[in-house]
Formats: C-alpha cells, structure tokens, sequence
DNA sequence: TCTGGGGTCCTAGGACCC
DNA sequence: TCTGGGGTCCTAGGACCC
C-alpha cells in the first residue's frame, strides 16, 4: 500500500499560512514575471479561472477587487515544503518526495489498520504546525493513491483522507473519475481515448491489455495495470538528478548576442552551483534559446546546442565558457528570443570523476574548482557578490516582475536582499 | 502590451560497427 | 543498374508530471 499526501493549492495555501485575511477569497499566484496563473485558491477555481491562464485575461477581476493575486516566492514555498516533508518523514519509515508539494509515504510493513488513523493525524498535525492542509489518499497503487487523494481533496466528508482498499471501492472510484484525470493520461491522450469511448478510468481498465499497448505503448499499460492494482510505476526517488535546468523567460524580447551571452552566463553559472550544493559534475552542457511562440508574425527558431566536457565537471568558469560555446554554435542573428536557458545533464557523483586519457588541463580544473569554492562560500549569504565577468552586474533575479510580491515572513534577511 | 520553470521517461531514426 | 543483416549507441522530439 502507498499513501500520497499532497497539499491543497500549495502556492496559495503558503500564502495564506501567513496571511489569514486571505482565507476564503478568490486568490491566484502568478508565475515568474507574473506571466499566468499557476496556484488558485478553490473560490478562483470556482470563479472559472484555468490553471496557465495569462494574468492579463484575469487583471480587470483584480483590479474590481474581486480577485486576489500574489506574485511567486518560491524562497517561502521551498521553506514551508521542507516544513511539510519533515512531518511526513517522522511519521512513517520512508517517504518519496515527488515535487514540492507532494509525497508517497511508503508505508510497507506497517500495520494497515492503524494507518488511516495515522493520516488522519498527519492532516491535523501539518494544518496546525505549518498552516497548510494536506490531502491523503492510500491504496495499493501509486496511481490509485493519487486517485485517491483527489477524493479526500474533493469531498468534504472524507476530512483529507480517503482510502482505496476492496475491489468494490477501486470499482466505485474508477468509474467516478474521468479519463483525462488520470495520473499518466495527459492533454493529448484523453481526447483520444474519449473518440474510442473511454470516459472513465473504469472504461480504460475494462479495455484488452493489448489494446492499450498498440494505444498508448508500454507507459499506458502501467497506469493500466496500476488502476488494476499492480504494482507498475517505478521508484522515483533516485541518488541524484539525471539533469539540472535553469531557465527564464525575459521581460523583452533580445536580439543581441552579447545581452544573450550575459543571461546565459548566470544561468550556467547557477547550474554550477546547484552541481556543487548536490556533491555532483557533470559531463554535458547545453543551451537553449527560442523565439517567443506567441508571436505568429515573428520568425521562429528553437535551436540547442551542446557541449560534451572531457572530464565532468561541475566549476563555474569551465561550465559558463562551454555554455557560451554552445550559444555561439546556435545563435543566429535577426532572431527575437524570449526564452534562454542552460541544462546540464550526464550528472555523477563529484567523488566519481575520473581523469581523461588525453586531458592536459588538469592543472587549470583545479584552480577553476578552487575559485568556485571561494564563490561559493562568499556567495552563500544569497548575494552574487563573486561573479564571472560575463555574467550580469546585480542580483540574479534582477529584471524578473513581482508586482504583487507578499512579505517575505518566514526567510532571512539575505532573502529579502535577493528581491529588493 | 502582457503567455512559467523544472523535471522524467519513451520512441523513432540516424550514425556507426562488423 | 544492381546495394544484407544484425547489432549498439546517441539524439531529438514528444508525452507526461507538478
């Protein structure tokens, strides 16, 4: 059996924990630049506000008064996760942390009688110590427990928690829960399935084994199987990453290489920093820089470009120069870009690297990971204060719109100097 | 005017090998 | 003009998740 817990409209749950006023208001957080709505609050939903909703489409409603919003902060959601997931692990042997706002309780061994009650505790415990309700769902499946936990979100009678555990359940369930709302049926597959009559998980399950295979191949087959109560979706919960992303969209469209080459300086830098805060290198540095989609009128161009390091690394001036090097293999000018960023991938333990038959720079790496240890330890209060001369003077959020932007109550002093 | 960011896994097809 | 068969590995792109 698994239990998932997974938190109400986390983002706005998190600022309501420190702001009450907001309880029971239509609130909506926005993402990054404050571009769309990514978090609502049950009475936006109910306001028929759709989850990637630009904020321009919702901006009258707020400026009526009728709708709160909050730009992002994900300092305060980070914080108040790890509040959450710290509950979570004392409670039970193991817990998977499957994103910020969400956990599978591994609950093997225990004794099943007892942990219905013990969610139940969880729900009331998290609420009052953090301020964030929590829903939990508990089956034999990882994809039923989801299943699950949307019932515990969904009815208030359930109060959080909802269990999955006959065959007349499973059945009840299946048949309540449309086919689209299934974990692992995404935007393009349901309509598929609807034009073969499947509305229902119940539908999808009652269909041939071979049937879903030619449908939806081997991943269908697992959420089939999982609806059916076997065990199908592989642990997550891995050592480390497979690959680290950092990417933004601009305010303005840039055209520029050099403006171009700054923004993608700082992300590759922070990749480097999150390589070395993970005890990790890596072998594969790419970039990426695309054209804004939205604008019909405007050549499009989504390029990629990569780099494959010798020994793997993870030192800001080798990972910033060969991020550089991949934007001067793609970058072409006459292009309007909106979007840049820097993915490093072929991630293994730092511990592991080992040396390159031909590499004759290893004098050179050496004193590049000392100068990212020194970076590090007088970057550590939030500031850049030690950066590459190719990256942007400032703070590294910098530029990034936050209008609506709350307190900042339960971060440090260095976090207020990030945004301000 | 204004449309996020960070991940995972699978598959098809190309490059390459003998 | 005619042009095998059987592998592996890598990459790009698509689908999915939050």
């Amino acid at each position: 059996m698994y239990a998932l817990a997974d938190c109400n409209n986390f983002f706005v749950s998190c600022e309501r924990a420190l702001q009450p006023q907001l309880e029971g208001k239509p609130v909506v957080v926005l993402s990054n630049n404050d571009g769309c709505v990514v978090a609502r609050s049950n009475e936006a939903k109910a306001m028929g506000i759709k989850m990637g909703t630009p904020f321009f489409k919702v901006k009258d409603l707020v400026d009526k008064g009728l709708l709160t919003v909050r730009s992002s902060n994900y300092t305060l959601y980070g914080d108040l996760s790890s509040r959450v997931m710290s509950i979570l692990s004392g409670a039970v042997p193991r817990i998977e942390v499957y994103s910020i706002d969400e956990a599978f309780l591994i609950i093997e061994g225990m004794d099943m009688t007892k942990i219905p009650g013990l969610c139940h505790d969880l729900v009331f415990k998290i609420r009052k110590w953090t301020g964030i309700p929590v829903s939990i769902g508990i089956a034999e499946t990882k994809t039923l427990a989801k299943l699950a936990s949307h019932f515990a979100k969904k009815y208030k009678g359930y109060h959080g928690v909802c269990v999955i555990d006959t065959p007349e359940k499973r059945e009840k369930a299946l048949s309540l829960t449309p086919v689209g709302d299934i974990w692992g049926v995404g935007f393009r597959m349901a309509p598929k399935l609807e034009k073969c009559g499947i509305l229902t998980a119940l539908d999808l399950v009652r269909r041939p084994k071979s049937w879903i295979e030619k449908t939806m191949s081997i991943t269908g087959v697992r959420t089939w199987m999982e609806l059916q109560g076997i065990d199908a979706v592989a642990d997550q919960d891995r050592e480390r990453r497979q690959s680290i992303c950092t990417s933004r969209s601009f305010a303005d469209m840039i055209s520029d290489e050099k403006e171009l080459s700054l923004r993608v300086s700082d992300f590759a830098a922070m990749c480097a920093s999150k390589l070395r805060r993970e005890h990790s290198a890596a072998y594969k540095i790419s970039t990426f820089a695309w054209t804004n989609s939205f604008r019909q009128d405007l050549a499009q161009y989504y390029p990629t470009g990569t780099i494959h390091l010798p020994v793997a690394s993870s030192n800001t001036p080798e990972i910033v120069q060969a991020a550089l090097r991949a934007l001067r293999m793609i970058y072409k000018p006459g292009f309007q870009y909106k979007r840049a960023g820097v993915t490093v991938s072929d991630i293994i333990d730092a511990g592991d690297i080992q040396a390159a038959l031909f590499d004759f720079d290893q004098n050179l790496r050496d004193k590049q990971d000392a100068i990212s240890r020194v970076m590090d330890s007088v970057n550590s209060s939030g500031r850049q204060l030690l950066r590459m001369a190719t990256q942007r003077p400032g703070h590294y959020a910098d530029g990034i719109r936050r209008d609506y932007c709350s307190g900042l109550y339960s971060t440090s002093w260095t976090d207020l100097i990030k945004v301000h």
